[in-house]
DNA sequence: AGAGCCATGTAAGAGGTTACATGATTAG
DNA sequence: CTAATCATGTAACCTCTTACATGGCTCT
Protein backbone atom coordinates (compact mmCIF):
# COMPACT_ATOMS: atom_id res chain seq x y z
CA UNK A 1 0.00 0.00 0.00
CA UNK A 2 2.42 2.34 0.96
CA UNK A 3 5.13 1.69 -1.68
CA UNK A 4 2.40 2.10 -4.42
CA UNK A 5 1.48 5.44 -3.24
CA UNK A 6 5.06 5.86 -3.34
CA UNK A 7 5.41 4.95 -6.95
CA UNK A 8 2.63 7.17 -7.52
CA UNK A 9 4.61 10.01 -6.00
CA UNK A 10 7.08 9.21 -8.27
CA UNK A 11 5.17 9.30 -11.79
CA UNK A 12 3.39 12.00 -10.39
CA UNK A 13 6.42 14.58 -11.36
CA UNK A 14 6.75 13.27 -14.86
CA UNK A 15 6.28 9.37 -16.18
CA UNK A 16 8.82 7.16 -15.90
CA UNK A 17 9.58 3.19 -16.87
CA UNK A 18 9.84 0.74 -14.76
CA UNK A 19 13.66 0.78 -14.81
CA UNK A 20 13.77 3.97 -13.86
CA UNK A 21 11.59 3.32 -10.85
CA UNK A 22 13.81 0.72 -9.47
CA UNK A 23 17.00 2.99 -9.53
CA UNK A 24 15.04 5.31 -7.19
CA UNK A 25 15.51 2.62 -4.74
CA UNK A 26 18.60 1.50 -5.22
CA UNK A 27 21.08 1.16 -2.51
CA UNK A 28 22.07 4.53 -1.10
CA UNK A 29 19.25 6.25 -2.30
CA UNK A 30 17.06 8.44 0.24
CA UNK A 31 14.25 5.97 -0.78
CA UNK A 32 16.02 2.58 0.13
CA UNK A 33 17.02 4.18 3.49
CA UNK A 34 12.85 4.38 4.04
CA UNK A 35 11.65 1.62 2.12
CA UNK A 36 13.03 -1.85 0.47
CA UNK A 37 11.88 -2.76 -2.58
CA UNK A 38 12.96 -5.05 -5.41
CA UNK A 39 12.83 -4.71 -9.20
CA UNK A 40 10.40 -7.98 -8.88
CA UNK A 41 7.84 -6.68 -6.90
CA UNK A 42 8.15 -3.06 -8.48
CA UNK A 43 6.58 -4.76 -11.63
CA UNK A 44 3.86 -6.37 -9.14
CA UNK A 45 3.11 -3.04 -7.83
CA UNK A 46 2.85 -1.16 -11.34
CA UNK A 47 0.60 -4.14 -11.91
CA UNK A 48 -1.50 -3.54 -9.43
CA UNK A 49 -1.65 0.14 -10.00
CA UNK A 50 -2.53 -0.35 -13.62
CA UNK A 51 -5.58 -2.74 -12.43
CA UNK A 52 -6.93 0.36 -10.21
CA UNK A 53 -6.30 2.83 -13.17
CA UNK A 54 -4.22 4.78 -11.11
CA UNK A 55 -1.35 4.48 -13.57
CA UNK A 56 -1.81 4.20 -17.32
CA UNK A 57 1.71 2.75 -20.03
CA UNK A 58 2.69 2.85 -22.94
CA UNK A 59 5.02 0.59 -24.98
CA UNK A 60 7.97 2.69 -26.50
CA UNK A 61 10.24 0.64 -28.61
CA UNK A 62 14.23 1.74 -28.84
CA UNK A 63 17.01 0.61 -31.45
CA UNK A 64 19.51 -1.83 -30.05
CA UNK A 65 17.60 -1.68 -26.32
CA UNK A 66 14.51 -3.34 -24.99
CA UNK A 67 11.46 -1.62 -25.21
CA UNK A 68 10.10 0.20 -22.41
CA UNK A 69 6.64 0.85 -20.94
CA UNK A 70 6.45 4.47 -20.44
CA UNK A 71 4.29 4.48 -17.29
CA UNK A 72 2.11 7.78 -16.02
CA UNK A 73 -0.03 8.80 -13.21
CA UNK A 74 -3.81 9.05 -14.49
CA UNK A 75 -6.51 11.56 -13.01
CA UNK A 76 -7.79 9.21 -10.42
CA UNK A 77 -4.13 8.28 -9.88
CA UNK A 78 -3.73 12.07 -8.82
CA UNK A 79 -6.68 11.90 -6.82
CA UNK A 80 -6.14 9.26 -4.77
CA UNK A 81 -2.74 10.88 -3.99
CA UNK A 82 -3.68 13.70 -3.15
CA UNK A 83 -5.70 11.69 -0.71
CA UNK A 84 -2.95 9.82 0.32
CA UNK A 85 -0.73 12.91 1.44
CA UNK A 86 -2.74 14.55 3.49
CA UNK A 87 -3.48 11.60 5.70
CA UNK A 88 -1.44 11.21 8.97
CA UNK A 89 -1.24 7.40 9.94
CA UNK A 90 -3.07 5.92 12.82
CA UNK A 91 -0.61 3.01 13.68
CA UNK A 92 2.40 3.76 15.46
CA UNK A 93 4.09 1.28 13.55
CA UNK A 94 3.29 3.00 9.98
CA UNK A 95 5.14 5.86 11.09
CA UNK A 96 8.64 4.51 10.05
CA UNK A 97 7.84 3.83 6.95
CA UNK A 98 4.62 4.85 5.78
CA UNK A 99 4.71 8.43 7.47
CA UNK A 100 8.04 9.10 6.36
CA UNK A 101 7.17 8.43 2.58
CA UNK A 102 4.07 10.76 2.61
CA UNK A 103 6.79 13.45 4.49
CA UNK A 104 8.75 12.85 1.34
CA UNK A 105 6.71 13.14 -1.22
CA UNK A 106 4.36 15.97 0.33
CA UNK A 107 7.54 18.44 0.77
CA UNK A 108 8.38 18.31 -3.24
CA UNK A 109 4.92 17.94 -4.59
CA UNK A 110 2.50 19.83 -2.59
CA UNK A 111 4.91 21.62 0.21
CA UNK A 112 2.19 24.06 1.50
CA UNK A 113 0.62 20.93 2.68
CA UNK A 114 3.35 19.74 4.75
CA UNK A 115 3.28 21.44 7.54
CA UNK A 116 -0.48 20.91 8.62
CA UNK A 117 0.45 17.02 7.86
CA UNK A 118 3.35 16.65 10.28
CA UNK A 119 0.79 19.27 12.82
CA UNK A 120 -1.78 16.01 11.99
CA UNK A 121 0.35 13.18 12.80
CA UNK A 122 1.93 14.99 16.35
CA UNK A 123 -1.89 15.14 17.34
CA UNK A 124 -2.62 11.66 16.66
CA UNK A 125 0.98 10.67 18.58
CA UNK A 126 -0.87 13.50 21.67
CA UNK A 127 -3.89 11.81 22.19
CA UNK A 128 -2.40 8.20 22.14
CA UNK A 129 -0.08 9.28 25.17
CA UNK A 130 -2.67 10.24 26.47
CA UNK A 131 -4.48 7.40 26.24
CA UNK A 132 -1.27 5.57 27.35
CA UNK A 133 -1.18 7.74 30.11
CA UNK A 134 -4.52 7.05 31.59
CA UNK A 135 -4.46 3.00 31.09
CA UNK A 136 -0.96 3.61 32.92
CA UNK A 137 -2.76 5.09 35.76
CA UNK A 138 -5.24 2.64 36.49
CA UNK A 139 -3.06 -0.45 35.55
CA UNK A 140 -1.26 -2.49 38.76
CA UNK A 141 0.14 -5.68 37.28
CA UNK A 142 4.18 -5.33 36.81
CA UNK A 143 4.28 -6.60 33.51
CA UNK A 144 1.50 -4.53 31.75
CA UNK A 145 2.90 -1.64 33.16
CA UNK A 146 5.88 -2.35 31.45
CA UNK A 147 4.79 -2.78 27.89
CA UNK A 148 2.48 0.64 28.58
CA UNK A 149 5.64 2.34 29.50
CA UNK A 150 7.22 1.47 26.71
CA UNK A 151 4.65 2.28 24.48
CA UNK A 152 4.60 5.64 26.03
CA UNK A 153 8.11 6.07 25.58
CA UNK A 154 8.08 5.59 21.91
CA UNK A 155 5.13 7.76 21.34
CA UNK A 156 6.67 10.27 23.60
CA UNK A 157 9.94 10.55 21.30
CA UNK A 158 7.59 10.91 18.51
CA UNK A 159 5.98 13.43 19.69
CA UNK A 160 9.37 15.29 20.54
CA UNK A 161 10.51 14.27 16.51
CA UNK A 162 7.35 15.73 15.35
CA UNK A 163 7.77 18.90 17.58
CA UNK A 164 11.26 19.52 15.97
CA UNK A 165 10.20 18.19 12.39
CA UNK A 166 7.48 21.13 11.98
CA UNK A 167 10.35 23.81 12.59
CA UNK A 168 13.02 22.06 10.01
CA UNK A 169 10.49 20.70 7.60
CA UNK A 170 7.94 23.99 7.59
CA UNK A 171 10.72 26.16 7.06
CA UNK B 1 8.23 -16.59 14.16
CA UNK B 2 7.78 -14.88 17.36
CA UNK B 3 4.16 -16.03 17.96
CA UNK B 4 5.37 -20.29 17.61
CA UNK B 5 7.79 -19.41 20.86
CA UNK B 6 5.42 -18.00 22.45
CA UNK B 7 3.12 -21.04 21.81
CA UNK B 8 6.02 -23.75 23.35
CA UNK B 9 6.72 -21.25 26.05
CA UNK B 10 2.59 -21.77 27.21
CA UNK B 11 3.50 -25.19 26.48
CA UNK B 12 6.39 -25.36 28.53
CA UNK B 13 4.43 -24.56 32.14
CA UNK B 14 2.42 -28.02 30.98
CA UNK B 15 0.63 -29.26 28.71
CA UNK B 16 -2.52 -28.00 26.91
CA UNK B 17 -5.03 -28.31 24.05
CA UNK B 18 -5.56 -25.83 21.26
CA UNK B 19 -8.84 -24.13 22.61
CA UNK B 20 -7.12 -23.42 25.77
CA UNK B 21 -4.18 -21.89 24.23
CA UNK B 22 -6.71 -20.01 22.14
CA UNK B 23 -7.86 -18.58 25.51
CA UNK B 24 -4.34 -17.41 26.48
CA UNK B 25 -4.69 -14.81 23.95
CA UNK B 26 -8.28 -13.90 24.28
CA UNK B 27 -9.12 -10.35 24.28
CA UNK B 28 -7.86 -8.60 27.84
CA UNK B 29 -5.00 -10.86 28.44
CA UNK B 30 -1.53 -9.76 28.85
CA UNK B 31 -0.59 -11.92 25.77
CA UNK B 32 -3.56 -10.59 23.45
CA UNK B 33 -1.97 -6.80 24.88
CA UNK B 34 1.31 -7.85 22.84
CA UNK B 35 0.21 -10.18 19.74
CA UNK B 36 -2.48 -10.87 18.25
CA UNK B 37 -3.67 -14.40 17.54
CA UNK B 38 -6.71 -15.85 16.19
CA UNK B 39 -7.86 -19.29 16.11
CA UNK B 40 -7.55 -20.21 12.44
CA UNK B 41 -4.01 -19.55 13.16
CA UNK B 42 -3.02 -20.85 15.97
CA UNK B 43 -3.94 -24.25 14.77
CA UNK B 44 -2.00 -23.60 11.50
CA UNK B 45 1.18 -22.86 13.85
CA UNK B 46 0.69 -25.59 15.87
CA UNK B 47 0.73 -27.84 13.18
CA UNK B 48 4.18 -26.09 12.21
CA UNK B 49 5.82 -26.79 14.97
CA UNK B 50 4.52 -30.61 15.44
CA UNK B 51 6.36 -30.76 11.63
CA UNK B 52 9.52 -29.36 13.42
CA UNK B 53 9.28 -31.71 15.95
CA UNK B 54 9.08 -29.22 18.98
CA UNK B 55 5.26 -30.40 19.84
CA UNK B 56 3.72 -33.56 20.45
CA UNK B 57 0.21 -34.45 20.55
CA UNK B 58 -1.77 -37.08 21.73
CA UNK B 59 -5.75 -37.66 21.29
CA UNK B 60 -8.08 -37.61 24.29
CA UNK B 61 -11.23 -38.61 23.90
CA UNK B 62 -14.08 -37.43 25.93
CA UNK B 63 -17.42 -38.24 26.85
CA UNK B 64 -20.60 -35.34 25.78
CA UNK B 65 -17.22 -33.34 24.38
CA UNK B 66 -15.90 -32.86 21.06
CA UNK B 67 -12.16 -34.85 21.24
CA UNK B 68 -8.81 -32.72 22.18
CA UNK B 69 -5.64 -32.80 21.05
CA UNK B 70 -3.13 -32.30 24.10
CA UNK B 71 -0.09 -30.91 23.16
CA UNK B 72 3.10 -30.88 24.95
CA UNK B 73 6.81 -29.33 24.29
CA UNK B 74 9.32 -31.96 22.94
CA UNK B 75 12.98 -32.14 24.38
CA UNK B 76 14.22 -30.43 21.04
CA UNK B 77 11.23 -28.08 21.68
CA UNK B 78 12.50 -27.37 24.81
CA UNK B 79 16.32 -26.70 23.80
CA UNK B 80 14.81 -24.56 21.42
CA UNK B 81 12.50 -22.50 23.98
CA UNK B 82 15.77 -21.94 25.48
CA UNK B 83 18.16 -20.74 22.52
CA UNK B 84 15.39 -18.13 21.67
CA UNK B 85 15.08 -16.94 25.45
CA UNK B 86 18.09 -16.13 25.58
CA UNK B 87 18.74 -13.96 22.54
CA UNK B 88 17.91 -10.50 22.50
CA UNK B 89 16.23 -9.33 18.90
CA UNK B 90 18.35 -7.67 16.19
CA UNK B 91 15.85 -5.32 14.40
CA UNK B 92 14.29 -2.62 16.21
CA UNK B 93 11.08 -3.07 15.05
CA UNK B 94 11.09 -6.51 16.64
CA UNK B 95 11.36 -5.13 20.22
CA UNK B 96 7.55 -4.59 19.59
CA UNK B 97 6.49 -8.07 19.73
CA UNK B 98 8.71 -10.65 19.99
CA UNK B 99 11.16 -9.02 22.49
CA UNK B 100 8.28 -8.17 24.71
CA UNK B 101 7.31 -11.88 24.39
CA UNK B 102 10.78 -13.43 25.15
CA UNK B 103 10.65 -10.96 28.44
CA UNK B 104 6.95 -12.34 29.23
CA UNK B 105 8.13 -15.92 29.33
CA UNK B 106 11.71 -15.63 30.80
CA UNK B 107 10.22 -14.05 33.83
CA UNK B 108 7.99 -17.33 34.27
CA UNK B 109 9.91 -20.09 32.78
CA UNK B 110 13.81 -18.77 33.70
CA UNK B 111 13.97 -15.86 35.88
CA UNK B 112 17.56 -15.94 36.43
CA UNK B 113 18.05 -15.19 32.81
CA UNK B 114 15.59 -11.90 32.60
CA UNK B 115 18.42 -9.65 34.08
CA UNK B 116 20.97 -10.94 31.43
CA UNK B 117 18.19 -10.87 28.74
CA UNK B 118 17.28 -7.42 29.02
CA UNK B 119 21.01 -6.29 29.81
CA UNK B 120 21.94 -7.55 25.97
CA UNK B 121 19.11 -5.95 24.27
CA UNK B 122 19.94 -2.94 25.74
CA UNK B 123 23.07 -3.17 24.70
CA UNK B 124 22.37 -3.82 21.38
CA UNK B 125 20.15 -0.99 21.68
CA UNK B 126 22.63 1.53 22.44
CA UNK B 127 25.54 0.20 19.84
CA UNK B 128 22.57 1.06 17.50
CA UNK B 129 22.13 4.73 18.99
CA UNK B 130 26.29 5.13 18.31
CA UNK B 131 25.78 3.62 14.97
CA UNK B 132 23.06 6.41 14.25
CA UNK B 133 24.59 8.94 15.85
CA UNK B 134 27.88 8.75 13.67
CA UNK B 135 25.54 8.71 10.73
CA UNK B 136 23.55 11.68 12.18
CA UNK B 137 27.31 13.70 12.28
CA UNK B 138 27.91 12.86 8.44
CA UNK B 139 24.58 13.36 6.86
CA UNK B 140 24.14 16.76 5.34
CA UNK B 141 21.19 16.67 3.60
CA UNK B 142 17.92 17.80 5.35
CA UNK B 143 15.44 15.01 4.81
CA UNK B 144 17.65 12.18 5.88
CA UNK B 145 18.46 13.79 9.07
CA UNK B 146 15.10 13.83 9.79
CA UNK B 147 14.97 10.49 9.22
CA UNK B 148 18.15 9.40 11.24
CA UNK B 149 16.92 11.62 13.81
CA UNK B 150 13.72 9.98 14.32
CA UNK B 151 15.30 6.34 14.29
CA UNK B 152 17.87 8.01 17.38
CA UNK B 153 15.31 9.60 19.10
CA UNK B 154 13.10 6.06 19.07
CA UNK B 155 16.35 3.89 20.60
CA UNK B 156 17.08 6.32 22.55
CA UNK B 157 13.42 6.28 24.33
CA UNK B 158 14.62 2.21 23.70
CA UNK B 159 17.72 2.08 25.85
CA UNK B 160 15.91 4.04 28.85
CA UNK B 161 12.94 2.05 29.06
CA UNK B 162 15.36 -1.36 29.10
CA UNK B 163 17.39 0.77 32.07
CA UNK B 164 14.36 1.18 33.62
CA UNK B 165 13.11 -2.98 32.92
CA UNK B 166 16.59 -3.77 34.60
CA UNK B 167 15.77 -2.27 38.25
CA UNK B 168 11.62 -3.67 37.73
CA UNK B 169 12.55 -6.82 36.87
CA UNK B 170 15.74 -7.74 37.58
CA UNK B 171 13.51 -7.54 41.05
C1' DA C 1 -35.89 -21.49 21.58
C1' DG C 2 -31.77 -19.16 21.01
C1' DA C 3 -27.23 -17.62 22.54
C1' DG C 4 -22.92 -18.90 23.68
C1' DC C 5 -19.40 -22.28 24.88
C1' DC C 6 -16.52 -26.31 23.63
C1' DA C 7 -13.18 -27.86 20.08
C1' DT C 8 -11.38 -28.40 15.79
C1' DG C 9 -9.95 -26.86 11.56
C1' DT C 10 -10.05 -25.21 6.04
C1' DA C 11 -9.96 -21.80 2.41
C1' DA C 12 -9.18 -17.64 0.13
C1' DG C 13 -6.68 -13.64 -0.44
C1' DA C 14 -3.35 -9.85 0.47
C1' DG C 15 1.44 -8.79 1.02
C1' DG C 16 6.25 -9.58 1.05
C1' DT C 17 10.91 -12.25 0.08
C1' DT C 18 14.12 -14.60 -2.81
C1' DA C 19 15.56 -16.51 -6.62
C1' DC C 20 15.45 -17.32 -11.25
C1' DA C 21 14.87 -16.34 -16.53
C1' DT C 22 15.87 -13.72 -20.71
C1' DG C 23 18.86 -11.43 -23.88
C1' DA C 24 21.17 -7.67 -26.05
C1' DT C 25 24.67 -3.90 -25.41
C1' DT C 26 28.42 -1.35 -23.61
C1' DA C 27 32.52 -0.46 -20.74
C1' DG C 28 36.96 -1.95 -18.87
C1' DC D 1 36.64 -11.70 -22.54
C1' DT D 2 34.16 -10.47 -18.62
C1' DA D 3 31.30 -7.70 -15.99
C1' DA D 4 27.93 -4.42 -15.63
C1' DT D 5 23.97 -2.07 -17.52
C1' DC D 6 19.50 -1.91 -19.76
C1' DA D 7 14.74 -3.76 -19.26
C1' DT D 8 11.36 -6.84 -18.32
C1' DG D 9 9.06 -10.09 -15.71
C1' DT D 10 7.69 -15.17 -13.50
C1' DA D 11 7.61 -18.70 -9.86
C1' DA D 12 7.84 -20.51 -5.49
C1' DC D 13 7.37 -19.74 -1.01
C1' DC D 14 6.42 -17.52 3.51
C1' DT D 15 3.24 -14.86 6.80
C1' DC D 16 -0.89 -12.88 8.30
C1' DT D 17 -5.90 -11.68 8.06
C1' DT D 18 -10.63 -12.81 7.61
C1' DA D 19 -14.13 -15.59 7.00
C1' DC D 20 -16.32 -19.82 6.93
C1' DA D 21 -17.55 -24.90 8.36
C1' DT D 22 -18.95 -28.35 11.76
C1' DG D 23 -21.73 -30.01 15.52
C1' DG D 24 -23.01 -31.15 20.08
C1' DC D 25 -23.81 -29.24 24.75
C1' DT D 26 -25.24 -25.91 28.41
C1' DC D 27 -27.38 -21.98 30.18
C1' DT D 28 -31.19 -18.54 30.33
Amino acid sequence: MAIEHALLGLLAESPHHGYELTKQFAPGTTLADIAHLEPGMLYAHVKKLEQRGWVASEVEHQESRPARRILSITPQGRVELDRWLREPVDKTRDIRLEFLLKLYFVRTLAPTLTAELVREQRGLCEAFVDSLEGQLAEETDDFRRLVLQMRLAQNQALVAWLRNATTLVGR
